[in-house]
RNA sequence: GGCUCGGUGGCAGAGUGGUCAUGCAGCGGACUGCAACUCCGUGUACGCCGGUUCGAUUCCGACCCGAGCCUCCA
């Protein structure tokens, strides 16, 4: 590997060098969904752009532990339950089921672990008395609170000062808090709630200490790679940290945040209380996956990317030009290759610049395409593994034009039945036939190798 | 109020102190029976105003506009 890698560090707000704690062993978190409903578009881009740092990851280093979690217990998932008149197990074991699904079929590679909320409660517990031990967390009216006046860091990761952040927000304190700041580590349940016995009381665990449990037990005290949207720089990863930090007292706990960016639609913040919200589940009635991907990945992760019908239309042109190049190629064999010095990994490399790396699968496509270059077959292999890093172009070229349908035969003997009418000049019916097919949505393709049909 | 982040050609979207992003769409041409695919060609792009500089879209400052966080949120 000639360049090394490079993130930018929410925590130091800068580029930085990628330096793991362990070289031998990379440790990566990004926190996942609370399953109370399908996902939507935004919940996907982590998982996608932390999916690509984890392939990259797993090209640099020769052991990758990637965990992201399913929060499978919390109000909203309550209040779901109540409203449906569902069971908490139905809601959250029909939805996390759901999510692996969209997962999947936006080509997100499996982390090396999924770890569920539900089943780390005393691991929750642990570490909430450790922190009522060490002076961090207080009990009050069968709550525990995390005493952020106890760290002086907390507010660094997030760079605020709490006190002018609350002068400013004016919320409402509740009157068991000894600092408007301090947020719960547990609190409190009615019994035939959903709660778990505890040293407190029955209750359940607040939604911030969940990651940090997991995080130790999974995957250490210190971890390489934090990432997640931005929206939970404050307060969830604060949190974080205050928690991690305080319980290990003061060890380092994440060495590098990463956070990408919101996902507009049509140009307004995505929002339920918008009713603007699109879910993975109905664009893809509209759109392949790997269409998803694409739109994704075709934006920096740190910037905002608008989602609209004209971003998605323009993706799937852009993957049936570069599939286009695959189908005329089915017959160039695949030979093994070594990108690792390629301007593709430079862009990846810099931190995770995927619209660029995109744009380097182009040269490639191109060479592949062209009659007079030489070498295909190392054409054709290189743009393959590198549009693998990304999790793209792994679908079989045919298969991506004409997709799913039962009426392939039909579709076959009418292309045959106007070659037939070509050879004979026939070209009113041969026009009469590719008018017929066009309305059904099929376009032909005429090439030297023969007719070639894609569905639009 | 505090703290972040943006404004690049019709659209999407990189990047850089001084010949090129790239893709989608459009236009002209080649190929084609005609198309489609592909190929070739094609655009006074960098919010506004100053400053630094031989030279700024790129650096600095002010301004305008927009987005986000500070409350559950990817």
């Amino acid at each position: 590997m000639t360049a090394s890698l490079n993130l930018y560090n929410t925590a130091t707000r800068q580029k930085e060098a990628f330096v793991p704690g362990d070289p031998s062993h990379i440790k990566m978190y990004v926190c996942g969904p609370t399953v109370y409903n399908f996902i939507h578009i935004g919940n996907a881009r982590p998982a996608v752009v932390f999916d690509v740092v984890f392939r990259l990851l797993q090209v640099l280093y020769p052991q990758v532990s990637y965990a992201r979690n399913i929060t499978d217990v919390d109000d909203k998932i309550i209040n779901t339950a109540r409203e449906l008149g569902l069971s908490i197990d139905a809601i959250t074991g029909r939805f996390s089921q759901e999510y692996l699904t969209d997962m999947a079929s936006l080509g997100n590679l499996e982390p090396s672990m999924t770890p569920r909320a539900t089943e780390h409660i005393d691991d929750m517990i642990d570490m909430t008395r450790r922190l009522i031990n060490k002076g961090h967390a207080y009990v009050s009216e069968g709550h525990v609170l995390f005493d952020v006046k106890s760290m002086p860091d907390y507010g660094r990761l997030s760079n605020r000062d709490m006190d002018e952040m609350l002068a400013g927000a004016r919320v409402e304190v509740a009157d068991y808090k000894r600092y408007a700041g301090d947020f719960v580590l547990w609190k409190p349940a009615e019994v035939g709630d959903v709660g778990w016995p505890s040293p407190w009381g029955f209750g359940r665990p607040g939604w911030h200490l969940e990651c940090s449990a997991m995080i130790e037990k999974h995957l250490g005290d210190t971890i390489d790679i934090h990432g997640g949207g931005r929206d939970l720089i404050f307060p969830h990863h604060e949190n974080e940290v205050a928690q991690s930090c305080c319980a290990h007292d003061g060890k380092t706990f994440v060495r590098y945040w990463m956070h990408n960016g919101y996902i507009n639609i049509n140009g307004e913040k995505m929002a339920k209380s918008a009713g603007n919200f699109r879910t993975v589940r109905e664009l893809l009635d509209h759109f392949p996956g790997e269409v998803l991907r694409f739109t994704l990945l075709n934006a920096h992760y740190r910037s905002e990317l608008d989602f609209s019908l004209e971003t998605l239309s323009q993706a799937k042109g852009s993957l049936d030009t570069l599939y286009g190049f695959l189908r005329e190629a089915t017959a160039v064999p695949i030979v093994d290759v070594d990108i690792s010095d390629s301007h593709f990994m430079k862009a990846l490399l810099d931190d995770i610049n995927t619209p660029l790396a995109i744009s380097e699968l182009y040269q490639w496509a191109k060479l592949l395409g062209r009659d007079s270059h030489a070498d295909k077959s190392q054409a054709k292999s290189m743009l393959l593994a590198a549009a693998d890093m990304l999790g793209l172009l792994q679908a079989d070229p045919d298969a991506w034009f004409q997709g799913e349908g039962d009426d392939d035969m039909d579709i076959d003997a009418l292309v045959a039945e106007r070659n037939a009418a070509k050879r004979e000049k026939n070209f009113a019916r041969a026009d009469e036939i590719r008018a017929q097919l066009l309305a059904k949505g099929i376009v032909l393709e005429d090439s030297r190798e023969g007719t070639k049909w894609r569905r639009e």
